[in-house]
DNA sequence: TACCAATCTGACAAGGATAGTAGGAAATAA
DNA sequence: TTATTTCCTACTATCCTTGTCAGATTGGTA
């Protein structure tokens, strides 16, 4: 039950631009080369992300995306649902009427706490939080060569 | 991000089981046919239960299967684990080898919460649990019928 | 205008995973 | 010995993922 690269590189490519968010546009060559993805696979990405309102673009020269909210006001759920849907563990949770028995099923009861759960963490979290815990790190990486 | 038919298949199956419990050898034959699942693709995945040493199996003529443990000593996370292995939205929560830069990694931080999220669920339910849940909602329908 | 830089779009393909089917071997009870 | 049942191996069809590639479109600049 893993993520598809889109919602991990979807992630990274956000996160990417919540660092760099308030300096301008960023160009998307310039995230695949800091996270290390191919950017012809992430320019099938962005369109999703601007269709979910999260991202602005602008073509040409000297265009490039920004963010369309600031890091705090974006969870990560919003990013997940984009690219990947809706994260339940089995279609029948917010499709019922895959399967026959889903009324009276106790499996897909379980399947539904699962998907609560995971989108409580995925709601709690804003691209802020990220940043400001990747702020962190950092500031305890240099702190250790100043040793 | 779904389970695969092995973990939803796998789950049906134990609890089928856990509501023969005590009513000695069950035939994956029958659990096929209630559960309205292949049998021949059934037969896949009990050799993986077995290996998890959850159910007992024997064969021949008044063979089947059988629960390892009693419902109440088999975790839904101990099904899952055998059919699909670690429940993480990412290798790198598991493996970070994976991937370079997991250590630093912020996204990968929650990819775990993420996955404790699921563990806990699933380390909460055992098959008694699902056993209780399924009589309480019998036990509904049937008085619905006696107004 | 001409040109360049950047996003956008669609077609295509390789590879792997999933979800089975089929056939028979091995074990066990009657 | 026969019927029953689990067990094992091989095979296949289909879909999804993860890209690559070529070009269209848009916008700024000289």
């Amino acid at each position: 039950m893993k993520l598809s690269t889109k919602g991990r590189y979807g992630t990274q490519v956000m996160l990417d631009l919540a660092l760099h968010h308030g300096k301008g546009r960023i160009l998307l060559k310039d995230i695949a080369k800091r996270q290390g993805i191919s950017e012809s696979y992430l320019e099938h990405l962005m369109p999703l992300l601007k269709a979910a309102k999260l991202v602005n673009s602008s073509r040409g020269a000297h265009g490039g995306y920004t963010l369309a909210k600031p890091p705090h006001g974006v969870k990560l759920i919003d990013i997940i649902q984009a690219l990947e849907g809706t994260l339940a563990p089995a279609e029948c949770v917010t499709t019922p009427r895959v399967c026959r028995r889903a009324k009276s099923c106790v499996a897909r009861d379980i399947w539904t706490e699962v998907k609560d759960a995971i989108d409580k963490v995925l709601e709690s979290n804003t691209l802020q939080d990220l940043v400001e815990r990747q702020r962190e790190k950092e500031g305890q990486k240099t702190s250790m060569y100043h040793i």
